[in-house]
DNA sequence: GGATAAGCGAGACGGTACGTCTCGTCTTTTG
DNA sequence: CAAAAGACGAGACGTACCGTCTCGCTTATCC
C-alpha cells in the first residue's frame, strides 16, 4: 500500500491522487484502506513516514567538514529523489492537512536531532567553538540547497554543497575569532 | 477575482479551491470564470502573477550589508504572510502543473534579476571580490531563511536574518574568493 | 425516467432497485436523478404517480351492477398487471417510506371520490338506499378481490368479481329490506 | 435471534434490516447467523413462520355468524399489530425473495384450511347451503378487512366486521346459493 | 483423560451501492 | 451579444452493509 501511495504520489501529486487507484495497485479494495487508515491524508502521512524513515546515515569522518558534507550530499540527493520531492511537496503543500504538517515537524526533529552529534564532536575536537548554535548550523548548510531544489529549482551540484559548508564553517569560526 | 481567489488559496489551498465559491465570492457566475481564464490552474496563476508582482523594493543604501539585510527581511516577511506562503505552497506543490511551475520560474527569475544591481554596486565598491557568483550569494542568503520558514517551520527573527547576511560576506570575503 | 424506475420496480422489487442501473436505462447520469428527485423514494413515488395516474374508468350504464362490476373488472385487471402489482407492493411494504405512505394515500382517496358518482346515481335511480356508506361499499367490492390477489394469490376470475357486487348489492338491500 | 429478527422487522421493515444489528441485539456474532440460516431471507422467514405460527383460534360457538365474527376479529387484531403488519408488509413485497413468498403460500393455506371446519358446521347446521364455496365466504370476510388495512389504511372497527359476516351470510342465503 | 472436532466470537476483507461533491461543458434565458 | 442561470455527464469521494473468510478459544465427544 505505501509503495502504491508514494508511487502514485510521485506521478499525481498531492491532489490528483485517487485511492481506488492506490488499492488497486495495492490489489487490495478501498474499503479496506479507509478501514485501516481512516483518510487519505492519514494514508499519505503513514506511507511518507514510512518512506522517510531515518534513512540519513550520519558520518563520523573525525573531520567536521567531511561530516556535514557527507550529510549535506545526502540531503542533496534525497531532495533530488521523486520520492522525497514529493514527501517535501506534500509537507510544504499540507498546511491545510494537520496530519501532514504533523509528520512534517517529527520529520525535521528527527533531522536536527540526528546532526546534534556531529557538531558536538566538532565541539569536542575544538573544531568549533563551544557556543554554536546547533540548529543554526544545520540550516545554513541544508538551507541554500533546499532553497535552490524547491525554489528557483536550480542544480546542486558537489562544488555548491561544499562552499555551503564551507561557508558556514568560515563564518562561524570568524564569528568566534 | 483574484482577491477571491487568493483569499480561497489562503484559506483551503490549492486544492480545496472550490471554483463555485470563488465565482460567487466575486459576484460572477462559474461560466465566466471558464471563459476568461479556461481552466482552474490558469485563474490561480493569473492570481498569484498578479499578487506577487514585484513587491520588493531593492534598497541602495551604499552598504551591501545593509542591502542585502533589507532584501532579506522583506523576503522573511513576505514568505511569512498567508497570501505568499500561499503562492510559495501552491508552487512546490504544482510540479504537476506546467502553468504553475512556469510562473515559479519566472517569478524567482524577477527576484534574482532584482537583486544582482545590489551584488554589482558592492563589487563597484569593492566590498565583494569581482568574481562572486551572484546567485549563490542570494541563495547563501535567503536560503536558510527560506528553509526555516517552509522546512522546519522555525521562527525567523531579525538576527537569524543578519546572521545569514554576515555569514555570507565573511565567508565570501575569508575566503578571497 | 419513470418508465425505468417502474421496469427496475417491477424486476427487482422496492429494494433491489439500484439508482445506477436506472439512470443508465434512461440514458442519464446517476446526479441526474438525484439532482431531480432527492431520493430514490421520491423518484419511486413519482414514477408511481405517474404510472397509476387516474386510469380507472368511470362507467355510467344506468345499472349500478354494471358499472360496480366494470369498476372491479378494472381494479382486478390493474392489479394483477406486473406494473400495478409493483405499486401495492410499494404501498404496503412502505409503510417506513414516508413519501410512499403519502402517495399511497393519496391514491386510495382519488379512487375512492371516483366510485361516489356511480354510487350516488345509484340512490338517485332507487337502485340503492339513500344512507348506504359509499366508502363501506366500494371496500366490500374491491376487498376480496384485493385479499385473494396479494394475500394467498388466487386467481380472480370474472365469476369471482361478479360475485362480490352480487353480494353487496343483496346485502345492503336485504338491510334496507 | 427471533424476536430480535422480528423486533427489527417492525421498526425497520424488510430492507432496512441490518443482519448485524440483529446479531448485536440477540448478543451473538453476525457469523453465527450466517451459519446457521445461510441468508437475511431465511433468517427472516425463519422468524416470521414462527411469529406466526398458528395462533388462530377456531371458535365453536354453534352460530356461524358468531364463528365468522370472532375470526374475522381475529384477523382483524392479528393484522393490525406491527409484528403482523411486517409479517404481511413483508410477504407483499417479498415477489422477489422466494422463500418468502413459499412462507406466504403455507401461511395462508393453513388459514383457509383452519377455517373450513367453521364453515362445514354451518353447513351441517343448515346455516349454509350445501354447495358453498369455502373459500370464496373466507374471501368475502376478511377480503374487506385486509383491504381496508392494508390499501387505503382506514380503522377497522367492530361494526364493520361485522358487517363483512352479516354481507356475506344476507348475500348467500338470499341467492339461495 | 488427553486428542479432536464442532461451534462460536472477533474482526479483516472484497465487493456493491449509496448519496454527495466538484469539475468543466453545454444550452437556454435575460439585460 | 455577452453574461447569468442552471442542467448535465463524468467521476471520485467516504460510508454502510453484504456475505465470506480466517483466526483462536472454548466446550463437549470419542478413542
Amino acid at each position: 500500500m505505501r509503495l502504491a501511495t508514494i508511487a502514485a504520489l510521485i506521478e499525481h501529486g498531492l491532489d490528483g491522487l485517487v485511492v481506488e487507484n492506490i488499492a488497486a495497485t495495492a490489489g487490495v479494495n478501498k474499503t479496506t484502506i479507509y478501514r485501516r487508515w481512516g483518510t487519505r491524508e492519514a494514508l499519505v502521512a503513514d506511507a511518507l513516514v514510512a518512506n522517510s524513515g531515518e534513512k540519513i546515515e550520519v558520518p563520523d569522518t573525525g573531520s567536521v567538514r567531511a561530516d556535514l558534507v557527507g550529510i549535506a550530499r545526502q540531503v542533496r540527493d534525497a531532495i533530488i529523489a521523486p520520492a522525497s520531492r514529493a514527501l517535501m511537496s506534500a509537507l510544504a503543500g499540507g498546511r491545510h492537512h494537520p496530519e501532514l504538517q504533523d509528520i512534517g515537524h517529527r520529520f525535521w526533529a528527527g533531522r536536527f536531532a540526528a546532526v546534534r552529534p556531529v557538531i558536538d564532536r566538532a565541539i569536542d575536537r575544538g573544531e568549533l567553538p563551544a557556543d554554536v548554535n546547533h540548529d543554526a548550523v544545520l540550516s545554513h548548510v541544508l538551507g541554500p540547497i533546499w532553497f535552490r531544489v524547491f525554489g528557483p529549482g536550480h542544480d546542486v551540484d558537489d562544488t555548491f554543497v561544499e562552499s555551503c559548508v564551507d561557508l558556514v564553517l568560515t563564518g562561524v569560526r570568524g564569528r568566534a575569532a
